[in-house]
DNA sequence: AAAAAAC
């Protein structure tokens, strides 16, 4: 079998990987290597759990060896989709890079200008990037891309999703005709095969096997959930997602809970934390700041629950995750399969516990028929319904069904010390929940019930209706345009000219048609009046 | 329908 040692790879890189405790190469790595350290472009089609991030980091770091970087010209260029997963190729490249004098920069948003700038200035060998910084840098004349030699896309497939494309071809077109390119996607999807069909020349092409196609060390199940009422469907749904963590026990040491929302993400984090579980939520409308303190924060386990939105679903290299709960399920089915493979890597044992709600189960079937796989149905752990004579009052005040957004932003220093420390704390906590649910079941039901289904059956494609076409609405400017004067007082649009629009306005508003309620055709000192 | 990424 081949060992690193085989790989024609700078002796100082060798040395790095055996003492990072490394001697085997992935197949995505053992494909991609040899290849890209003769300069050949390289196309590989892998998953994150491969070892994708070192195929490309040690070649590069042996080639880019000799020479030195100029300033404000890059020697290589790592364009990655989001900002962690750039903060991890960067890390990568430390542990790897740490035998020699490479330098390198990462340029993500969310963070000043100033140190990237000033990182540039000196010149880098090695630029991570996420698109839209890298270009906001370009077009501010701080940087050239006429001297990268070595070009990677990762994740190429996420940078589809997520409307990259324009800026990554873009981005092509600032590099050299003469680059290597090294790129890789999770699937070659149409528009993907294009790019690499304009911008790779006669590349290596390694495709290794999907990593966790809901591999057989995951134990996976879906609990199906229906709200009592329309109102209470987040509360119970958040107690329910408690009783599923609680039903795992001990062997539940840290987990992952995917929302498909980021108001959910808050919601869920601050309830499990009201709780007494030591959770923290990440999304991108978090501050950098504190989305980086989270992430190390879980990785070092201080923090034992991630609540994400699909920010985290892929690319995030989290060591060993016991459990991954799925809050809702995702809506693209392929979302599935990168939520759960954050758990039962590298060959260990993971759960994977979904939770289905009616209106999720048409996702779901999407979500079998990609895993090609019925999904064990769970029990509720307590099979007890949710307590009818939970207040929707009380529930109101005590759960905050809507975050505040300012609040969880803003978040103080002191939460730490206000945070209790485990679930233990929670049993103390004295109005926990004041159901007054008669509680029986002490001990939790043993889960995994399976009832394997008969498969559902492909079937044909969202047929398309086309909607009736509603009234021709008018343009919705023109009304909101004479009240802003009035309506914000601004001192700057009073006077005649502002009396004569109103005046005019009486007779011809636009916007709203037949609907226009009365008081909106009247002056505001019409309202006051009346 | 939502998430991510640029000030």
């Amino acid at each position: 079998m081949t060992q690193f040692n085989d790989l024609n790879l700078d002796p100082k890189v060798l040395k790095a990987i055996a003492e990072a405790g490394y001697e085997t190469p992935t197949p995505i790595q053992a494909g991609a290597i040899p290849p890209a350290l003769e300069g050949r472009d390289v196309l590989g089609i892998a998953q994150t759990g491969t070892g994708k991030t070192a195929s490309f980091t040690l070649p590069m770091i042996t080639l880019l060896g000799r020479g030195r970087a100029r300033a404000r010209m890059p020697r290589s260029l790592v364009l990655c989709p989001t900002r962690e997963l750039a903060a991890q190729v960067a890390e990568n490249f430390d542990t790897y890079a740490k035998h020699t004098k490479l330098t390198k920069a990462l340029l993500i948003g969310g963070v000043s200008f100033k140190e990237q700038d000033a990182l540039i200035d000196k010149g880098v060998d090695v630029l991570i990037a996420t698109p839209g910084r890298l270009l906001d840098h370009f077009e501010r004349g701080k940087l050239l891309l006429t001297g990268v030699q070595i070009m990677v896309v990762d994740e190429a497939d996420r940078m589809l999703d997520m409307g990259f494309i324009p800026d990554i071809e873009r981005i092509f077109g600032l590099t050299p005709f003469t680059r290597q390119t090294l790129f890789f996607s999770a699937t070659m999807a149409p528009e993907i095969e294009r790019i690499t069909n304009t911008f790779l020349s006669n590349p290596e092409k390694i495709e290794v096997a999907r990593a966790a196609t809901t591999g057989e060390n995951i134990k996976q199940g879906v609990v199906m959930f229906r709200a009592s009422r329309k109102d209470r469907e987040g509360s119970e749904k958040r107690a329910l997602l408690r009783r599923l963590i609680d039903a795992e026990g001990e062997s539940c040491t840290n987990a992952i809970i995917f929302c498909n929302r980021k108001m959910d993400v808050d919601a869920v984090a601050k309830s499990l934390k009201k709780h007494g579980y030591n959770a923290e939520p990440i999304h991108g409308d978090l501050d950098q700041s504190q989305r980086t303190r989270t992430l190390d924060g879980f990785r070092a386990g201080e923090v034992k629950i991630l609540v994400a939105s699909d920010v985290a679903a892929r690319g995030l290299d989290v060591p060993a995750v016991s459990h991954v709960f799925n809050f809702d399920v995702p809506s693209h089915a392929e979302d599935y399969v990168h939520r759960i493979g954050r758990t039962g890597r590298a060959g260990r044992k993971g759960s994977a516990i979904m939770i289905c709600n009616p209106r999720d189960e048409k996702n779901l079937e999407d979500v079998e028929r990609l895993v090609q796989n019925t999904i064990p149905r769970l029990e509720d752990p307590k099979g007890a319904k949710p307590a009818p004579a939970e207040a929707p009052v009380a529930e109101a005040a005590n759960e905050e069904e809507r975050p505040r957004r300012t609040r969880s932003r803003t978040r103080s220093r002191s939460r730490d010390e206000a945070r209790p420390e485990d679930k233990s704390a929670a049993a103390a906590e004295p109005k926990a929940e004041a159901k007054p649910a008669p509680k029986a079941e002490t001990k939790p039901q043993p889960k995994a019930e399976t009832k394997p289904e008969p498969k559902a059956e492909a079937k044909p494609e969202a047929k398309t209706e086309p909607k009736p076409e509603a009234e021709p609405k008018p343009a919705a400017e023109p009304a909101s345009e004479p009240k802003r004067g009035e309506a914000r007082g601004n001192d700057r649009n009073r006077g005649g000219r502002d009396r004569r629009r109103n005046e005019a306005r009486d007779e011809d508003v636009v916007g709203m048609g037949e609907d226009t309620p009365a008081f909106i055709a009247k002056s505001f000192e019409e309202r006051r009046a009346s």
